[in-house]
DNA sequence: TAGTTTCATGCAATCGATTACATCGCTGCA
DNA sequence: TGCAGCGATGTAATCGATTGCATGAAACTA
């Protein structure tokens, strides 16, 4: 035995089947109107009957494509981009692409896996969560034309022509800062992301100039370094503890942060809001859970992935037909949703 | 313009470079031993010099074989599965097999696009997170040849001789029902999963068989519905609100359930630990941080990903040699992880 | 030294679907 | 009646890598 796939119908057996040629029965397929609805009946009824389904590596290799497109995912483990795939599958579901996805921070030589992905094999397009990529991986200019369609979305390239999908960060760092002031909170905290990362360096510029347009004060010490996680929100409450003269109310970067700064702080003994205000960004699921139930940012998380793909879709359409590669980009909105761990200082 | 692939190298243009045949860049790649050092190294300058990519379209449709295996989840937008697709990409990673996922809830027509997976096209393999497809779909009789094999992880069929990676739910239900009776609790209660579900039957029958083991109470009001989800756990938490005879603990199925439980718990001015302990199961990531942090049984997400994997790889290289396709099923250890929500009764 | 084996390599068929081009029969118009 | 035009279909080349078989050289055996 050599495998399953031994005796699987071919376009030959349909076609003798339905007694015409493997050009009808293929066209049949994939150019329904090129054919007389009558030779299209036969023909679906023969494929039917023989049980037979095209085989992608001979069609995708006679297209010259790769009939896939490649989601790169910073990490997988995250729960945060499972809504975002979530999102990307169900719109590239009825588009006959599959999705494959990679970890960018996986082992091993994962950069070697990427830039094979990048070189016109695999996939015919690429959705990327992860702008935190060696330079050179994506670097713009370079080869332009062995490069398949790209979008970012989430993250993204300063000043980097190429499409993107994203929710307005700033904004919603605005709304944080001035929901807590608006509870009556003078003295707010930020809890960051990753020290390189686009999206901390926007929030936390959204969160400076929301403070500056209400007179509050920004105070390097009230800045507090963390990575998105949960571990680092815990270590970000330690941070807090340890200062003299504390921020009544912290806006964290992200939902794990805010629950491990909670969580944290509640094993030393401070209760949120009582003593201190915390808002999250996200809006993952666990937030209206949690205790307390945590005032986010909330995004649309797997529109962000459905917008995603179909941008991609239309742009793999588009260089097939023409060149004229358009880079519009896209902003969703966010919006505040106010639970119980924000409440007005004591 | 036609597209990004125009003119990108073949194996015949290597070939041209290196001064040999194409079959010899072939073989040096795909069968290093089968050339000389000396002609591998030319080759392997002249795919440096070219850029030469393979084209896995002609590769796979040349050895008749997907290059790439499928994984159904039922939930992509669940996390609990996040962690175990990470283990499987790692596993996946050296392999040179694609990894594609697919939801199995997702509309439209998801019944018809397994199908395809299933019928020896796109998936060398696949694993199965989700055991409650359609009957039809998985029947393990019919047409055995016509399958890519197949590996279930978590969840399983019974009485199906095919090889599955999981855990051993019936000891972590066990373990929790012990750990709460070990902390003086007589009146414990049990939140299960969906009730088709193999995970919720076998939870519930380990917790039955632990009751009975003490002597203790097995009420059916104590036994409350539920999904996995969080919101079945808040609304659970409503159910045990409305009993006038209370457990004074409850073991879920799921962490999420039990978040969801305490959370709403804590919204009715309900205190866990104090007035009800309860345990988890899944020791999800935020289960540390919850407050209070949560016990639960832990599982080893990423390691069942990584077990399945390397299952199914093993499963594809045997069929491509002989026909004889073990079934061995893999079980992985469970363990207790004691933390704030549970507590000797009051 | 002649015969046999082994190793490295080349030649060319092959995987299965798509599609440019050719063909054929009709319709419609002059 | 004759011919352009059109729609439906068939023929056969093609996508690019792999691999069975053949070949020639080198190594080994008797």
């Amino acid at each position: 035995m050599k495998g399953f796939a031994q005796n699987s119908p071919r376009i030959r057996d349909v076609a003798d089947a339905a007694g015409v040629s493997t050009a009808t029965v293929s066209r049949a397929l994939s150019a329904p109107d090129r054919v007389s609805a009558d030779t299209r009946a036969i023909v679906l009824k023969a494929i039917e009957e023989t049980g037979y389904r095209v085989n992608h590596a001979a069609r995708n290799l006679r297209r010259r494509q790769a009939g896939g497109i490649v989601v790169l995912v910073p990490n997988l483990a995250n729960p945060f981009f499972s809504q975002i795939l979530s999102g990307i599958t169900f719109a590239m579901a009825t588009s006959g692409y599959n999705v494959l996805i990679a970890d960018t921070r996986q082992a091993p030589n994962a950069e070697h896996r990427i830039l094979d992905y990048l070189h016109n094999n695999r996939a015919d397009g690429l959705i990327v969560l992860d702008a935190n990529l060696p330079e050179d991986v994506l670097s713009a200019g370079d080869t332009p034309n062995h490069h398949p369609p790209i979008v970012f979305a989430c993250e993204w390239l300063d000043a980097d022509p190429r499409p993107t999908v994203t929710i307005d960060n700033e904004e919603g760092a605005k709304l944080a800062i001035r929901h807590l002031a608006d509870l009556g909170h003078t003295r707010i905290g930020h809890l960051m992301g990753p020290p390189d990362n686009i999206l901390t360096i926007t929030r936390a510029k959204g969160a400076r100039a929301a403070l500056a347009e209400l007179d509050l004060a920004i105070r390097q010490d009230w800045f507090f370094d963390g990575d998105f996680s949960l571990a680092s929100g815990a270590a970000a409450a330690h941070a807090w503890l340890a200062l003299n003269d504390r921020p009544t109310a912290v806006f964290c970067a992200s939902d794990a942060m805010a629950c491990g700064f909670i969580g944290e702080l509640h094993h030393k003994g401070v209760r949120v809001p009582d003593e201190v205000s915390v808002v999250g960004f996200d809006d993952i699921e666990i937030a209206a859970h949690f205790v307390p139930s945590l005032t986010t940012i909330a995004q649309p998380r797997a529109l962000i992935g459905e917008t995603a793909a179909r941008k991609l879709l239309a742009l793999i359409a588009e260089g097939r037909e023409n060149g004229s590669a358009t880079g519009a980009s896209d902003i969703l909105p966010v919006q505040l949703v106010a639970r119980e761990s924000s409440a007005p200082p004591r």
